[in-house]
DNA sequence: CGTGTAGTTGAGTATGTTCAAAGTCTGTGG
DNA sequence: CCACAGACTTTGAACATACTCAACTACACG
């Protein structure tokens, strides 16, 4: 099996927790299943139980949500290094589907393994548990990104937080990242509608913040994006100063 | 210290995992500090970082989050039975402000002593995990909620919520519920400004689902009413079936 | 009886939606 | 290599939903 260096959410997890080489080690040893998948395909859909959780080693995922009248709605995006359905271990019925917005690699590990690992390291539990909570973190974040700002500040709070998330993964180059995910879904992460993230992109071009072509972003101006967007990171927890020790 | 019955948020983990007799015993005698708040009362304020967290013996609260044009969103309410900073657990830095809508009498417990119980058992580790995963699930459904229903699907969506939660630790009579809340809370929770939320309660009662009078809320058509929030319980996940046995 | 908070109403305005059509890009098959 | 199909983006115009502002009412409390 890969190297850690080839398996981003051994990464993220040690950005994110003090894990002692032991548990490091017993997470490297997971049996782990590589698979594939196009984009544009689910994963998991709303409804299932699925008895193990898969990491992203590559790709951009989003969860979503279908309302009665044919809207959809974006909760979350997901990038390489998180483990989207990691919530599944507890709660067994998924309440939401997982999708793959471009090509993916996923690496699945069965419930039963992660059960032992966190039965046997409460540090492990803890720094799982951890992943959960913060994703919880950026839900609410949301929440308050679509109640309570405009299109364009949503917009630019979420191009804030893409770019945070990626270069904790390494997935940045300078100012610039691969998102490649169209106007629609965009609008669906917002709530707002294709033509309005259309206007709204316009919008922060012209402002001189951002530039967002064929699936690349470029952010223009990071100081005035984060003032735009309304933006600050603490929700996302990637301090590790920002950590209880578990003993 | 009190008896089961009197400790709602033993009521509602036995109701939302299986926990063994030594479980529930340990967590029946874990060492709490009541106290009582008035209503309106910051309990934690964002970026504090608490050694310890509640749950609410009684009353109705909230979290929010201040943007930082002087808006203001409350992504949850929590009822008697929740622990609504149980991921301070393991989010050192609190980001999201707790404050009590009604009076409160509220549970404190030590990090320490949870992390004690959890480390001891993986149940009971298990159980509390699940409940930060629940109060996620209901992140992701209200930001579905915010982003994609309109102003009376959103109110209506909320009640439903309200009352399935207040009945599941036996605070409701009949349809009927106190849920002592101003109408500009309800628009913090909603996205929706306080004149809107009065003029979507009044064409909600003119279409017959419901009633909102001086902190009391009356279900007039609960069919209707799930139909007009577009309202799915699932995610709730109250139902026991939906449970991991862990070991 | 006055004061303060919460709720209510109306009018004008802003933000964002819907619908429809045109433009662009990319991959595929002939 | 070109033509075509399909998905995505862009534009305009009419419309809907919700916001802001300001005034007024109802009610509880001291």
């Amino acid at each position: 099996m890969a190297a850690r260096e080839e398996k981003p959410f051994l990464k993220r997890l040690s950005k994110i927790a003090r894990l002692s080489e032991a548990d490091m080690a017993a997470l490297e040893g997971m049996p782990l299943v590589l698979r594939t998948f196009a984009a544009d395909q689910d994963v998991v859909v709303e409804g299932e139980r699925p008895h193990n959780c898969f990491a992203i080693l590559e790709g951009l995922m989003c969860c979503y949500k279908l309302t009665g009248n044919g809207g959809r709605q974006i909760p979350a995006f997901y990038v390489a290094g998180d483990i989207p359905d990691l919530h599944s271990l507890h709660l067994k019925v998924i309440d939401t589907s997982l999708r793959t917005v471009s090509p993916c690699t996923l690496a699945f590990v069965e419930h039963e393994t992660l059960h032992a690992l966190c039965q046997k390291s409460y540090a492990i539990a803890s720094a799982l548990w951890r992943v959960t909570l913060i994703d919880g973190s950026i839900f609410r974040e949301w929440e308050t990104n679509i109640g309570r700002r405009e299109a364009a500040a949503r917009m630019a709070h979420v191009m804030c937080e893409a770019y945070l998330r990626l270069q904790a993964v390494g997935l940045v180059e300078g100012l610039s990242f691969l998102f490649p995910i169209t106007q629609q879904q965009l609008g669906d992460a917002l709530g707002i509608s294709t033509v309005h993230v259309n206007r709204t992109l316009q919008s922060l071009r012209r402002e001189g913040l951002l530039r967002f072509e064929s699936g690349r972003v470029e952010i223009l101006d990071w100081p005035a994006m984060k003032v735009r967007g309304d933006f600050d990171p603490g929700y996302l927890h990637q301090d590790l100063s920002d950590w209880v020790p578990s003993r």
